[in-house]
DNA sequence: CGACTGATTGATACGTCTCAAGGATAGTGG
DNA sequence: CCACTATCCTTGAGACGTATCAATCAGTCG
């Protein structure tokens, strides 16, 4: 996950409030001012954007004049096929950039997956300020890098993990990347965007959930909340040891 | 498919003694002499090196000191999964840059497809050389953007397509990486680097190929050659037309 | 020529998908 | 604030595609 992540994870210093989304877009917008000085020079460019849920921020072949960063909210970027299927290469979360680097048209779509507030910047602004600033190209390729990681261990998920593991795969890295070590975790996408996101369909998703129930390994609030009780195990299965 | 490819298709300007190791090499180099004038400032930082078929040029999580570049035969990138599984993130022909922008060690491995050469740069060379110039910069996000782009395809591949149409996606993009419009194509790798790029078991990707066959969309003189019978059958059958 | 490695084919097993129904949740308007 | 409704989630039964296992075949190299 995570495309051109900000190294800031948004410094989750305590789990309070977690389920107030105005509470959460104040936090965003904090950690996002006093955690990334090197971005500042782009300030004056952005301008602030809001979608609602499911709203398309741009499709795939459109002309890429814009390049984004999460405010707060959650994004999704995905490839439609004509057919109707679909695959989501990434989520967004507070302080993640998108649509850089993209020669002339978007080579995907992004959509919110929750109302969420971006920050779009002229692409030929983030190009001169680039060029302008070394720390700020350093600090790009960084992210660059953390998101060819990323997609890296995506391709083997998709191409040589079962159900179970990417299941669990994900959750854990739903985990790692809300930065707190709480053991419950919001999980802001729907059963079908995770769906989507594991090249698996939504049933399956919802039978490996319910597995992880059973087996006492997650336990879950209510649909969009789940409490990690026994992550060795969910590690376990996320590297198919069974 | 293409780590870092370069835009050099490797000017292949006419199909001429392809199977021919020696000639095959000969032309790489002069192909990239003549057209990758960018990264000449490179040039005294290179040291070539073989390896034989199979053979390991670097391991998931070796310190990373180098970058590569392939001069001739193939490479592939890959992780391997403790018990065994493995999934090929890409093959690398002649021009192709591979190592690049990993942070402090590798995140994959690279071997070997068939006899390669390779020149090595020290990232430390790389990295001042692009900080002098913006051109070679330029090239290199572009690159980047162009790797990106590739393995988003690579994650719909995965993700939602069906084996035959995973094998005729990759077939097309053989045929187009070649550069040349004949109609006859070379295929480097073996069966199981194949499976193992489309997250299929070699019986089903040999399965796919017989029904090609058949079905007389593809025709095999041997092995590792390949004739495209009805280039648009195979286009349909990559887009799921059927 | 013979042995080895890699490719192909077949029979069967298994995991995930599909289709269908029911239940929970959230959004809407009275 | 509640009832209504649409959407999303869950569960089950069965179908289907790909994996697995095993045998044979082809190609390559000594």
């Amino acid at each position: 996950m995570s495309t051109l992540q900000s190294t800031s994870h948004s410094a989750t210093s305590a789990g309070h409030a977690r389920w107030n989304a105005a509470s959460r877009a104040t936090q965003a917008l904090n950690s996002l001012c006093d955690t990334d000085e090197d971005f500042r020079p782009l300030q004056p460019f952005g301008t602030k954007q809001r979608f609602k849920r499911n709203e398309t921020i741009f499709n795939e072949g459109d002309e890429a004049k814009y390049a984004f960063r999460v405010v707060s909210g959650v994004v999704r970027l995905c490839k439609h096929l004509p057919d109707g299927r679909r695959q989501i290469s990434d989520f967004l979360l507070e302080g993640d950039f998108f649509g850089f680097l993209e020669s002339g048209e978007y080579s995907f779509s992004a959509e919110a997956v929750k109302e969420a507030v971006v920050i779009c910047y002229p692409t030929r602004q983030i190009d001169r300020a680039a060029e302008g600033s070394p720390v700020m190209r350093k600090r790009f390729l960084e992210l660059l890098a953390k998101r060819l990681q990323d997609m890296q261990e995506h391709l083997v998920m998709l191409g040589r993990q079962t159900a179970m593991e990417r299941v669990a795969s994900f959750l854990l890295s739903l985990i790692e990347r809300s930065g707190n070590s709480d053991t419950i975790l919001y999980i802001p996408m729907s059963r079908q965007d995770i769906a989507d996101y594991l090249g698996l369909t939504i049933e399956t998703v919802c039978r490996a959930l319910t597995e992880l129930k059973r087996d006492r390994i997650i336990d879950a609030p209510n649909l969009h909340q789940l409490r990690l009780t026994d992550g060795d195990a969910l590690e376990i299965l996320a590297e198919g040891e069974s």
